[in-house]
Formats: C-alpha cells, structure tokens, sequence
DNA sequence: TGTGTCGTGAGCGGT
DNA sequence: TCACGACACA
C-alpha cells in the first residue's frame, strides 16, 4: 500500500474495485460537497448527464469508451481538451474510480492547470480530490519524492534548471583537465539531454554517442554528471522521468502499489512524448500477465501537430498505438469547430504532403459562401512586409475586430523584430509571447538561490551563486578553497564553509565573512519551521544584504528588479511552505501575459499551438526560412514534415482570416539575400486560397500598395505570383519542377553554397552564385534591390558594393549581376 | 571589480 | 548585423 502524505486528500486507501463501486457504503472520508460526493451525486441520475447532451457523435463515443485502450485522434479545432476534460468528469461521475485512481498527464503546466479548471466546472467545485493530475514532471516528482531512497536521494532533493545544470557540467568539464572551449558546457548538457529523453542511462549509451565528446570521455563525464548530482542530493528535469522509470523495473512490488492504484491513464498531446515518457507510461499502463484487467489508457493527440521532434519527441509513438495496444480502439475527431471551410481546405490539402499520417480530414458543418480565401501576398522585403502586415491590422481594427484576436506567427524570433518597430512607429498595441521568463531573471534567480540554499544546505549550486553577492570579499580564491575541502571531506559546502571559517586557512577577512553568511543560513534554516514563509523570504533578502544591493545600484534595470523580488514574495502567498513554493517554481517556468490590454500578439508558430485568433499573419514563407534549412539539412525528408506540420499548426490557428506572406529580399546575419517563395505555398489549393497583388516597390519609393486599383484577384496568375514564381524558376533553371515540393535548394540562405544533396536524395541543386571569384574590386554590378553600385571589396562570396542610391552594402555575390561600365 | 575588445555564432524552447 | 561570452587589462 502507498502511503501518500497529506497530498492525497481522501480515498487514498480505498483501492477495492468493490468498494470504488459503491462508495456510499464505504465509509471513507468523502467530505460532503467535495468532488467526489458531488460526483456521486450526478451519477445516480438515470438519464444522460449533461455534460454528454452536448457533445457530437464521435466525442461522446471518446468519452463513453472507458475500458481498454483508446487513442483519440483530435484534429486542431475539434474539442480535444472538452473531451478529456468530460472523459474524466464521466469516469467520476460513473463511480468508475475515485479520483485519486485516475492519472492524467499533460506537458505543460498550462495545460494541467486548464483541464483542473474544467473539471472543476463539470463536476463543480475544485477539484482537489485529483492528485495525480499534472505534468509528467511533475508526477514524476511526486514519485521520486515518496522513493527517493532507492535513487540515492533524500525527499527533499533539489530540481535543477538548464542553468545550473550548465555551470554544474563545465565544473565537471574542467575538473577533467579539458577545455571548456573546446568541449562546451552547453552542448554536453544537450546530448544528456538527448539520451535521457531516450531513457538512456550512462551505461546504455551507443559508444560511437560516448566518443564523440570530450575526447572519448563521454559517457564517464555523464556518469560523473550523475554522480555529483547525488552528492548534491539534486536532480534534473530527465531525472524526474528516469528515476521513476528505473525504480518502476527494479522494484516490481512498487509498480505493482501504482497499477492497483491507477484505474484510468490519460495522456494529453501523445505526439509529443518522448521515448522516456513513453517508457514511463508503458510501465505504469501495463499490467502484469494474468492480472485480466484491461488496460484503461487513452491517449489524445494529432499527429499532424506533432512539431517537437528536435526536443526529442516521437511522432512514432503515436504512430504505433495500435500496435503497443492491443485491442485499441481509434476513434477520430474530424469535425471542426473553430476555422472556416476555406481554412480548413488550406490547411488539409497542404499536411496531406506528408507520408507516414494516421489521416484525418477536417471538416466544418458551418461554412459560409462569404467567408475569405487564405491569403497570399508578396512583398518586396521584410521591412515592406512588416509595413503592409501593419496597414491589415489597422484595416481590421477599423473593420470593428479586437487586436486581442490577431496574431502574427513567426517561424523564427528574429522576423519578430521588424513587426515590433514597425508597430512601435504605428503606435499599434502589441504583446510578444514568449519572451524572457520571470523565474530566469538574474535577480530572481539570486533570490531562490538564497532560498534554495536555506531549505536544502546541500545545494552547492545555489550557494555558489550567492556566495559572493553581495560582494562579500569572497573572490574565487576564497571559493574555491571552500569546493576543495567540501570535495574532500565529501561534505556540502555549506557545511564546509562552517569549519573552515572555525579554522585559520582563511585570511581574517574572507574568513569573517565566511563566518558572518554561513550563521545567517544556520539561523534561517532555524526560522523555517517557525516563521510564515514569506516573511521569512523577505527577511533572507533584507538580512543578506541582497535587496540593499539593488537599491544603491543606480543601473537603469534596479528599480525593475526590486519589483521582481517584491513580486516574487508576493507570488510565494499561494504556498503552504518555502519547501512547496520552490518546487512549484522548478517546475513552472510560464508566466501568463496579462490580457488587460488590446494588442496583438506576436510568437513564435511553435508558442502558438493550441492557440486560436480570428485573424492570423504568417509572414516569412520563404525557402530557407520556412522552410527551415537547419531543418531540411538536419533531418532531411522527416526535418520536412515537421515544418510542414509546423505550417499546418499555423493555418489552423485561424478562425476567420488567414494572410500568408513571402518576401522577395530578406536580410539574414546582416546580409541581404533573395530569396523564393516557400515550397509550401504551392501546396496550397488554389479553390481556398488567392493570390492578393502586393506593389513591390524598389526600398520603399514609389507607390504605396494603397495605390492599387484591384486588392486580389482570384487566381494564381497576377502579376505577383507570376513574379514570385519566375523568381523561383530563374533561380533554380531546369532543376525546380516537381510541384509536390521536393527538391531542396539553398539559394540565398546560409553561405555555404550547394551542397549537392536533398531530402530525397534527388539531386539539387545549384546555387546562383558561382563560387568567389567572378567579380573584383571596382566592377559594376546590378542589385535588384539597391540598383547600381561599384564593388569596393570582396570577402569570400561576400561583397562590399556602394551603390548609386542605396549607399555602402554588403550582399552576396550570387544576387549581383555584371553590368557593363559606362 | 569593472570595463573594453575580440571572437563567434545566429531555428523552434517545456519541464 | 548584432548580441553575447570570454578574456585582458587597469
């Protein structure tokens, strides 16, 4: 039997079926009015509950399939979190299990947070009585924290974030005798990264993996990795889903406690699970031969959004249901809720460019001859782009729609810039979502450094990070004098901070100071059991001299800072303890944007999955950029498919309008490059989609698009696309062809030229450019953007030009042409 | 301990 | 081009 701690509200030891089935006798502390009693209540109503009348066929069909596996395959749009939400509410409602005997995982907190809420609306009230509702990580927290001993940890291990665990692993780098610039920090952490999201231990490692790092040493730096996280009784975010996992196969009685615990699996967004989360579930889904009890799992997801493949998700996991299942049942949600037809249409026949899909068509009951096509518009460059991106957002506010409702999804974050000055100059309200997080601001992080440290002495990292700040005197020397003797005495080094400032190996100085800081800690540590949290956080920071720091600081980023800190308290009020504060905040790294105010949103395509807007921008579909190149050239045919997916996510934000567009020039790395229209668009059809004419005009004179007599037209033959395509075919001659897309070029992007390889294996390409020496100084030369100019110097295939108008420029030879001198 | 200079690298980023 | 980190130096 599990015995949880207080987390578990009620019904934690009722894990008879018997019992679960008719609670009413069971004499268990169901508290009157909560969750479950009302559950109870609603489900001794003979007829169908509400909470089924409105559903459709098919996700009535997804909530009333309780028993055996499910996977229910959610297209954007199509009710996917009313489901799970309803499953869960109906399962309670059924007296099915209680709710303690229901695991739902999601990946982000947000995600965990909406479904606590929903719930709560169906089944009213809070909900409580549902502790293993959450994140992966969160669950897996939960329960690490109950067996930590059998990871060689105590309960109150700390949860590293990517920072410390950086500053951890180029100790370690160098503690090896290895450059730190040779091997860096950042990229170890992101192949341990890569092996625990494969559920790789040091051991399990292929040895090609464990060479290819630090001379050979690879899998012995992983293995010490892993060592000094125990000593530091810490651990990191992989570690949450690997320890579990490990403990689940070593100890069979404990697995065993959570299979008769958990009556009912769900998984939100499967596409994106990795191989440990997959192991993890596996684990916990699968029930030991003989044990005859179906395997209640339901996993929702939609492969077709599955865009997290570089952060080690599998899209294979979910394409592999049916078969890891046996007996499972697929039930598909097809009917859309959110997009008109043309949206719809748009989005459907460009994913279905993608082998290796489940197949799902989506389709809507509401359709309106009325409605917009999916627009397409050219601009000359980004910066035009930007401009007329701008004019539609004012046209649309004119029109009566709230900014609240538009958005702009970039591929990458640097197109962001040009839309936040161009609607800075506009006056236009705009919100960037995901931007720097408020538990990664430096203060913030000193702050819970100091915290971390008086809740868990252990925490070498936390300590080291404030050691000295304030300044104390406590320079490197001094500090590393502390590392050594706690290394040698296999001690924290809190605790040898302690001895030594008893010895004389310090100067009086350091030595005072030493002693001065590890008191305060020892007197905090004190105060933790007797004094509220917050007021303690407060004291920690008065008396460390933390705050006082801040306010003599006279940068201009001081006074934001203290209102961080004061934020931070205030937002430790939700907490029971210091202790519950923290891990909250390991976990959670999202800050919810205030929507007090009108503006547009501006994000990145992946930020905004799961997200929906009236009107949707999708500026950049260009070769190169979107698709990615690092993509193409990383992951070949399947880095294709999952840009491809990740340009369906952004058609199926929009409900109402969606404005696709390319631009002819854009600058990247500070050079300026053409560029072609994204392979994607010729994907799209040509019934749910026109063609808007855009004036390209050379750098911004001549006329505005205002000028134009006819907006768009509803064919593929105006002038814009025309030119956008004879660009393309310039570009590639004899090459560019095959309409589904497939070849690869690498014009204008990257400097390294052609690489004479594809996705396809098909061969590529060329690029415009003819290697570095066609031109040389003082030539004349042709820019389609910037007209004529003389070369005044040459790097490589870059050139230095002044032109005529344009001033000094610095392009790629590939988009100049030979002109003959006057 | 702070500041200037050089070099490098530049896709998406949750837990 | 630009932004950040690492280093040298005062």
């Amino acid at each position: 039997m599990i015995h949880g701690g207080d987390d578990i509200p009620f019904f934690d030891d009722d894990d008879d079926p018997a019992r679960a089935a008719r609670p009413e006798a069971s004499g268990s502390g169901a508290k009157p009015g909560g969750l479950a009693a009302r559950a109870m209540a609603a489900r001794r109503q003979p007829e169908v509950p509400d909470y089924v009348a409105g559903l459709n066929p098919e996700q009535r069909d997804a909530v009333e399939t309780t028993e055996g596996p499910l996977l229910v395959l959610a297209g954007a749009g199509t009710g996917k979190t009313r489901v799970l939400t309803t499953r869960i509410a109906h399962i309670l409602a059924s007296g099915r299990a209680y709710p303690s005997q229901i695991l739902a995982v999601t990946f982000t907190n947000k995600a965990a947070r909406e479904m606590k809420e929903r719930i709560g609306m169906l089944v009213g009230g809070a909900v409580e009585g549902m502790p293993w509702l959450g994140t992966f990580h969160s669950i897996g927290v939960k329960f690490l924290r109950r067996h930590a001993e059998m990871a060689g940890l105590r309960s109150d291990f700390s949860i590293l974030d990517t920072d410390d665990v950086i500053r951890l692993i180029k100790q370690l780098i160098q503690a090896e005798g290895l450059d730190d610039k040779r091997w860096p920090a950042r990229q170890f952490a992101s192949m341990i990264d890569g092996w625990k999201n494969k559920g790789l231990t040091p051991e399990m490692i292929a040895e090609g993996d464990a060479r290819a790092f630090a001379n050979g040493k690879g899998r012995q730096l992983y293995q010490a990795y892993q060592d000094r996280l125990k000593t530091l009784n810490a651990c990191d975010f992989g570690d949450l889903l690997l320890h579990p996992i490990r403990i689940f196969r070593e100890n069979p009685d404990i697995l065993k406690e959570y299979h008769r615990r958990f009556r009912y699996i769900l998984v939100d967004e499967y596409q994106d699970t990795n191989t440990a989360q997959y192991m993890w579930l596996r684990l916990l889904a699968q029930r030991p031969d003989g044990d005859g009890a179906p395997i209640n799992i339901c996993c929702v997801g939609d492969d077709d959004q599955s865009i997290y493949g570089w952060r080690g998700a599998e899209v294979d996991n979910i394409l592999r249901f049916e078969k890891d299942f046996r007996g499972a049942r697929v039930i598909r949600l097809e009917r859309n809720y959110r997009s008109t037809a043309h949206i719809l249409g748009a989005a459907g026949h460009l994913i279905s460019h993608n082998d290796g899909r489940l197949g799902k068509t989506l389709f809507t009951e509401h359709s309106d001859p009325d409605e917009a096509k999916v627009q397409v518009h050219a601009a000359w460059d980004s910066e035009e782009e930007a401009r007329a991106v701008g004019e539609e957002i004012e046209q649309a506010q004119r029109n009566g729609e709230n900014l609240n409702d538009m958005a702009i999804l970039v591929r990458a974050s640097f197109q962001m810039r040009e839309f936040e000055d161009r609607f800075v100059t506009l006056g236009l309200n705009y919100r960037v979502i995901g931007g720097p997080r408020f538990y990664e601001r430096l203060e913030v992080r000193d702050a819970l450094a100091y915290f971390r440290l008086t809740c868990q002495p252990a925490d070498d990292l936390a300590l080291e990070r404030i050691i000295n700040t304030p300044k104390r005197g406590l320079g490197d020397a001094s500090v590393r004098k502390v590392h050594d003797y706690a290394r040698a005495r296999g001690i924290p080094m809190l605790a040898a901070a302690r001895e030594l400032s008893e010895t004389d190996e310090l100067k009086p100085k350091p030595r005072k100071a030493l002693y001065d800081v590890v008191t305060q800690f020892q007197r905090w540590q004190e105060l933790l059991e007797t004094t509220p949290h917050t007021e303690l956080a407060e004291q920690i920071l008065e008396e460390s001299g933390y705050t006082e720091m801040w306010q003599n600081d006279r940068s201009a980023e001081a006074p934001g800072r203290l209102e961080n800190l004061k934020e931070l308290i205030r937002s430790m009020e939700g907490f029971e303890s210091m202790r519950g504060f923290l891990e909250h905040i390991s976990l959670v790294t999202d800050t919810d944007q205030s929507e007090d105010m009108d503006a547009v949103s501006i994000m990145t395509l992946h930020s905004a999955k799961g997200l929906e807007f009236g009107t949707v921008f999708l500026p950049g579909w260009e070769e190169g950029l979107f698709p990615h190149q690092r993509a193409l050239d990383e992951s070949g045919r399947a880095g294709l498919e999952e840009e491809r997916r990740l340009a369906y996510v952004g058609l199926t934000r929009a409900k109402r309008n969606c404005h696709i567009w390319f631009v002819a020039n854009r600058r990247i790395h500070g050079l300026w490059q053409s560029t072609m229209p994204s392979r994607f668009l010729d994907e799209l059809p040509e019934d749910h989609v026109e063609v808007g004419e855009t004036d390209v005009s050379y750098g911004g004179y001549g006329q505005s698009r205002f000028d134009r007599s006819e907006p768009f037209s509803n064919t593929y033959a105006t002038p814009g696309w025309k030119r956008a395509q004879s660009n393309r075919s310039d570009a590639t001659r004899d090459n560019w062809g095959t309409r589904s897309g497939h070849a690869v070029e690498r014009i204008g992007y990257g400097e390294s030229g052609p690489k004479g390889q594809t996705i396809d294996g098909e061969l590529v390409a060329r690029s415009v450019e003819t290697g570095s020496s066609r031109f040389s100084v003082g030539d004349r030369v042709f820019h389609l953007k910037f007209g004529n100019g003389n070369i005044a110097s040459i790097e490589g295939n870059k050139l230095t030009i002044d032109f005529d108008k344009a001033g000094q420029k610095r392009v790629l030879d590939g988009f100049v042409k030979p002109v003959d001198s006057p």
